[in-house]
DNA sequence: CGGCCAAGTTATAGTATATTACATTCGCGC
DNA sequence: GCGCGAATGTAATATACTATAACTTGGCCG
């Protein structure tokens, strides 16, 4: 937090932390609407101060945007970090999935907005966005609860959110129902997590294997 | 096609077939940017006209969109049914999905305007979109060469697509480029295909296992 | 050839981003 | 505790885009 902590000056003309507060509405708008729901003229309107006051804290909708997704993932985070930490019977893996899957279709706003292209673009240099990303990168690599063997690892944990990833995108605009009748998209997410487990393990074995022979 | 089959007065008054025009220009705007980057002004003035012309082929900016997209999906059908007919020595579904990929990367924008939720929802009613997606799909079950147990062909096809989707967005937002050491995004994409298949035929083989039980 | 209709036009309203110039308040040094 | 500068607001305004309304043009059909 390089921020001087913002303070609270409680009068009319000066609004405290509207910084904080356009993020927080921000997010409340792209809930539903996702990135295209954010104006910063509506927004100003809500917290009743003027239409170029956000302009003072942000130097343009797409920085607006940019800390709003950092925020997003902040909260996709911890999510994340709640589900897998919580003891389950499930896997760790299982879980992170679970979570991330209900993540991206309750909140798919909000998602669509964290990987939206423009979004990213624009926040190249700001590295509080990749760091948070990285950072949940990280959550998914530990769920998998492997050994570091080469890149395996993180190869699977790549191939693992992509098809989550996808499977939020497809399942959000109504392309699954025709083809899910006899599966849950739960049932479907196991399936995903079982499979990849599965491939880890066999790469490893092989890569270890081939180690072996090698030394 | 139901339209009446555009007629071209060649004067200076009437266009000719602005609503093709459109999309063809809005399709060329979207390669970069995506959807935002799609302006009805902006188009206007390009062709050569006033700006509400537009509007008396799309009710309003969602409309043009929704019709981008469908333009954009018999492109990239086409581009798939083009991959996987071609004899190789590489499999059907390898080529799918390495044709998928390349679609996605290097016209990324619209990929993402395909699959915005807006547009999608814009559409619901417009079977034309949900037709080509559909049909799309059904190219993919078709790459898998498997035979049709139950509803494993699908299921397993969703799981591609949903992977192979998940793995564009990633790539082009340099996501990868931190863990991609050692592997190219094709290999990656080879992996998925042989995990997948893998994965379908032990199923099939375990439905049948269980069919034959009981029969 | 006369009228209708599709497909244009100009004019205009409404909303959004963003900039500039000005006003107010905060907090700090003295 | 007073004044000053920086931070944070406001008002006014330029520019861009969507969309609608009312009017015009030109081809086609009876």
């Amino acid at each position: 937090m390089p921020q001087p902590l913002a303070r609270k000056p409680l009068n009319a003309y000066h609004h405290g932390d509207l910084r904080e507060a356009l993020i927080t509405a921000a997010l409340q708008e792209a809930e539903q609407g996702g990135a295209e729901a954010i104006s910063i003229k509506a927004l100003a309107k809500k917290l009743g101060v003027s239409q170029p006051a956000p302009y003072r804290h942000f130097a343009d909708r797409e920085a607006l945007l940019a800390a709003v997704a950092a925020e997003a993932f902040r909260q996709f985070s911890a999510k994340l970090r709640e589900a897998t930490d919580r003891p389950s019977k499930r896997s760790k893996l299982s879980r992170f999935a679970q979570a991330m899957l209900d993540f991206g279709l309750r909140r798919n706003g909000i998602f669509r907005l964290m990987f939206a292209s423009r979004v990213i673009a624009s926040a190249s240099g700001d590295s509080e966005l990749h760091a948070v990303t990285r950072e949940t990168f990280v959550l998914l690599v530990d769920a998998l609860e492997a050994p570091a063997v080469g890149l395996l690892r993180e190869q699977a944990a790549l191939k693992i959110w992509a098809s989550l990833h996808g499977v939020v995108m497809l399942a959000e605009q109504g392309l699954f129902t025709g083809q899910m009748a006899g599966t849950t998209r739960e049932n479907l997410v196991e399936d995903i997590v079982a499979e990849a487990k599965l491939a880890l393990s066999a790469a490893i074995d092989a890569a270890r294997r081939a180690g072996a022979t090698k030394g």
